[in-house]
DNA sequence: CCAATATACTGAACATTGTTAATTATATTT
DNA sequence: AAATATAATTAACAATGTTCAGTATATTGG
């Protein structure tokens, strides 16, 4: 990388640490091009020699959370037992980060990132974020109980659907209306699914 | 109703059958004052002799869609045997009428109709919409079947965040990319989810 | 039926946003 | 140090929601 691949890396970087301070901060209905330049100590019309527009640079802070909320949910679950116990670890700081930073539950799952070229894997990467979390979890479940893969991907779908439409409800709906009613919620919902991995088939 | 009030809803009768199509048709994104005033017959600035704002216009939308949907989807169910079955062809026919209407699923469960104070009951009328739609059978299932309360309760929860959440990832990313792989997805995923009311308690 | 008043409607104008293009400032090279 | 290339900024445009003062229309009292 040369100097001026580096210069223009931090650049960048200068935008993007400020758009994520907003993002995390006021979200994105308060963002605009104008106040992430200015907290970037820039004019906006500077933020166009770097981004081709701002839903690249929203692109791009996306990516960065995605990391982010990887190393806190692994964090949180790295001292819980292999198979369904961290599963629902996982699945539960999963939420829980997004509980902490709606904002970024926005970006993930509402927002259409829309005309984007690189749309379509950043869908896909959204999309499989929860079972890659779990990918070496369910694989142990595989091993070690009488569940085939079958049975298996139809509960680690359902795990998918009912954590994000739990997400959105809380959300978009302040549905249930308060937070501890919503952990309990979370809890029966991810625990009842979960533990039909070790059920007996019937 | 007097006159005055009788030639008032008239009016705003007229704006929202204008934003009504435009929403069916275009969606949100190309809904604006003007061309919802223009296809009305009106200047824009009348909108808003009848209207607090754009956003109330839209409330009043969502009402009206909501009715004609739980319309069209007792019909399609009216003739299934009640009970799970009726479930599964309501909840199958909720999940179409949102495919059908793009632009009405993310009036309903994505948009925070936001600063508008009838935002409360609102929520609470969407949150709930699935399970009104399917009162009755979930009754008969509690009677007919050896389930408890608090175990159907569960289950529809459960139905309701599934249904909500497809509808999400297909909705907004376009993820399974194809109609044909999500209505599979549906159906296994439905059909999954209420067959566990008929299963023996464990 | 006409004038006075109330009501309804409209266009002009403003604010906010994203975006572009031309101009100015800065850095690099010869 | 001058010429050139690069970077940053200001000015401006377009689309949108919204407000307000003026104009047209309807209603009412004599």
């Amino acid at each position: 990388m040369n100097n001026k691949q580096i210069q223009e890396q931090r650049m960048r970087g200068y935008f993007m640490q400020a758009a994520k301070e907003m993002l995390k901060g006021e979200g994105l209905r308060s963002l605009n091009v104008r106040s992430i330049a200015q907290q970037a100590g820039y004019s906006f019309a500077t933020l166009y020699n770097y981004f081709k527009d701002v839903k690249e640079l929203v692109f791009l802070c996306v990516n960065d959370f995605q990391e982010e909320c990887e190393t806190e949910i692994m964090l949180k679950a790295k001292d819980t037992p292999a198979g369904t116990e961290r599963i629902k670890a996982i699945t539960k700081a999963y939420i829980g980060y997004f509980v902490q930073y709606p904002s970024i539950f926005n970006l993930f799952f509402i927002e259409r990132l829309g005309d984007i070229g690189q749309k379509q894997p950043t869908a896909a990467l959204i999309y499989t974020f929860l079972d890659r979390l779990c990918l070496h979890d369910w694989d142990y479940c595989l091993q070690n109980t009488e569940k085939e893969e079958k049975e298996i991907a139809i509960i680690k779908q359902e795990l998918n659907y009912v954590s994000c439409g739990m997400l959105l409800f809380y959300m978009n709906r302040i549905q249930p209306s308060d937070y501890t009613e919503f952990t309990e919620t979370v809890n029966i919902q991810v625990d009842a699914i979960v533990a039909r991995v070790l059920q007996p088939n019937s």
